[in-house]
Formats: C-alpha cells, sequence, structure tokens
DNA sequence: GCATTATGAATGAATCATCATTCATTGTGC
DNA sequence: GCACAATGAATGATGATTCATTCATAATGC
C-alpha cells in the first residue's frame, strides 16, 4: 500500500526521496517511543515502505540514528559558523549562538527529543557524539569567549571552558524542560532570558 | 554454586543484603553498558547470585532501575533539605545546592552514570522522573532565588524559574562532561566556579 | 541430643515472545 | 526480458521471565 499515488513522477527522484523519508520517519518514531522500544517495522510503516526496503538504504539500526544525528549536527554547524562569521562583536556571537540553538531544537520536536534524550540513551552514542560535534560545538562557544577576554568585553577571572558549559548547559536544559513540559510554548525567546543572566548574573548591584 | 562459604554467619542478615546487592550490582552493570544493552544475567552474575533470584527481589528489570533512582533521589532530596534548613541567606543556599549537588554525583561515577545518561534514555522513564523529584528540586532551586529576591539580594528583573533552569543546566553540563571526560579530575570544586559566574555574570563591569 | 519433616530461599535450565535482518520472489521502467 | 527496486514472510538470535527442583536450615517429636 503505496503512501499515495506518486507513480506518475518523471524524475527519478526517488532514490534519496526514500533515503530522507524512512529518516524522517524514523525521527518521529524513536522520538515517540525511544529507540531500544522502536521497531524497524514501525519505521518502515511510517514512511510507508516495506522492512526490507529500509535495508537497501541504511546497514542497520543504529546506522539510523547515526544518520539522523550526523545530518541534523552538519548542518547545524555550518549554517552556525556561517552566521558567526557575519558578525564581530563576540557579545553578539554569543547571542547568535544561543538564538540558533534554540530556534533550531525549538522548530522540530521530534529532532529535539531524539537530540535531548535517545542520543544519550547509551554511553556508546553518547561517546560517540561528545567525540565528534559536540566537543566541536562546546569549543566554538569557548574560543568566543576567549575572544570576548581578549577584547575587554568579558571577565578575565573565570575560565572560558567553564563558561562554555554553563552556556550550553543553560540551553540544554531549556530545551529538555521545553520537551518534557505538557504546556506548549515558544522555545526561541527564551534565548533572550539566558543571556540576560548569563552576561550580567543574578546579583543585585 | 556457592558464592564462597558463608554457612557458619550466624545472623539471618541476608535478607536485605542481596536486595542491595542487587541495586549495587545493576547500578555498575547498567553504567557500564546502559539499561537495553545489560542483560539481567549480568546483573545477577556481578551480585554472585542466580538469574532467578533476581525476580525475588525485583518484579523486572525496569522495578531495578527504578529503585536505583527512587532510592538516591530520594536520600538526596532529604538530605538536601536538612542541610538547607541551617542555612539563612539564600547565596549560601544556593552554594550549599551546588556543592551537594556536585559532591553526591562527584563520590559515585556509576549513580552519575545511571543518573545522566540512562535515567534519560527514554522519554517515558524521563517523564516519571519528570513528575517525581526532578519537578520538586527546581523547585528548590525556584524558591531560593525569589528568596533572595525579596530579601533584595538578587536582581528582580530576571524571571526565578529561569533563573533556577540555568543553574541546575550547569551543574548538570558539569557532571555530564566530568562522566565523559577520560581525564579524571574532582568535579566538587566547580561548585565554586559555576557559582562565581552565574552570580556575577561573564561580563566585565 | 538425634532423627524426621517442613520451609522457603535459591537455583538455572527451559520457555516464549520479540524483533532485527535476510532473501526468494515479485514488480517496474526501459 | 533485463536490471534493478521493492516486498514481506521466514529465519535466527537474543534475553526476560518462569518454575520444577534442590538444599540448607529450622522446627518438631521422641
Amino acid at each position: 500500500m503505496a503512501k499515495a499515488g506518486r507513480k506518475s513522477s518523471p524524475t527519478k527522484s526517488n532514490v534519496s526521496d526514500k533515503y530522507t523519508a524512512i529518516l524522517r520517519s524514523a525521527t518521529k518514531v524513536f522520538a515517540r517511543k525511544g529507540f531500544f522500544n522502536s521497531k524497524v517495522s514501525d519505521i518502515a510503516a511510517k514512511a510507508g515502505i516495506a522492512d526490507g526496503t529500509v535495508y537497501l538504504y541504511f546497514k542497520s539500526k543504529d546506522e539510523i540514528l547515526h544518520s539522523i544525528f550526523d545530518r541534523a549536527m552538519a548542518e547545524f554547524i555550518t549554517e552556525g559558523r556561517q552566521e558567526l562569521e557575519k558578525l564581530d562583536d563576540p557579545l553578539e556571537k554569543l547571542h547568535k549562538i544561543s538564538s540558533l540553538h534554540l530556534d533550531r531544537l525549538g522548530s522540530d520536536r521530534d529532532l529535539a527529543i531524539v537530540f535531548q534524550i535517545e542520543l544519550r540513551g547509551s554511553t556508546k552514542f553518547m561517546q560517540e557524539f561528545s567525540a565528534a560535534g559536540f566537543a566541536e560545538y562546546l569549543d566554538v562557544i569557548r574560543s568566543t569567549v576567549e575572544e570576548g577576554q581578549k577584547s575587554g568585553v568579558f571577565r578575565t577571572d573565570i575560565k572560558a571552558v567553564i563558561c562554555a558549559k554553563i552556556l550550553y548547559g543553560s540551553l540544554d536544559e531549556m530545551v529538555t524542560n521545553w520537551i518534557l513540559s505538557k504546556r506548549s510554548y515558544p522555545l526561541a525567546p527564551m534565548a533572550d532570558e539566558v543571556m540576560k543572566i548569563f552576561l550580567g548574573g543574578i546579583l543585585a548591584k
């Protein structure tokens, strides 16, 4: 049973069509049931294809999760770097990082769930994740902070690595909370709130 | 084959002995291989008992994970409240929260791994977690911040909930990083670093 | 004290369900 | 009618859970 009639499409398109259909479908299924509770047949069903077809595009269930991550992360980092290059002020850069982070995950709840929850569901993935994109991401923040310290905008009596972890941790927590919350609210605006505190601290002057 | 001779032990002790032995062993196994990749037989083996015995103490593998969490969280919250009652200054309270948080997890790596990684490995657990102790924990932080706002120590132009999430997120990130890092360093001292930034922000004056 | 029986904790082999993965078969475009 | 994509039923492995059985100890009767 095909999803919907599309037989006529003259382009031989569907080659990579199906690839992304599987990724999309898998993201939804993983988000809803968790990686280990998701059956490959669920993914296939939601993508409107047969179980076996999945294996024409992916070597294993694991590889699907990896691909979801690799794609999203690569895209995110690339786009991020581009945006950052346009800016000079380290302060503006940090702002941009925050809003990109929340924008991106805030606009795709399923992807956000896979990132926040499933990707961490095993130390195995975590370590691969950690080795790959994550460290890189933290490093972008860190070096931005250092820039700001050199230029005198930021305090120099604190360690840039710690700052980076704190900012990342704060954003991350915003996302996790947003995912778990029953109320639905826009995530992106939280960037300002986070920055307000991250920059100025919570002490009264 | 019994583990080792112990026939002579006169106390009938072992009743709850085995219960905690299983919990301890499970914490190790879960930490090392992840919940879904851990076999009940691994847990039993490490605890030095037969597979079936596990089911005399726990209804299911799930229940083991739950118990690990329930125990640790209850203990943590109780101890935390006690410590906080001794203090008046909201600022000191936040400090105490941070160091308790990092102390506790920093002194039991396996438990930390289960908390940071495994517990979040499924939205199911996450939501239960969220409903139970986690919300409560966040709330302790939030109300402490509010206290400080009323007494004038903290800025009033920021939302206490956000502050709470930021502090929690920051601590959480410190723990996660510590777990994933190959270098081993003491976690607890990070509390000061976090507080320095959380309180004062990163902007130069 | 000694033999005899009862208890229930502990065992671990067997059961049973669940899926990831494969592959013989069918369909399709050229 | 070929080359290749897609199918989905069958396969095989895995591992949680069960349960008939063992056995150390305790209780009882003498």
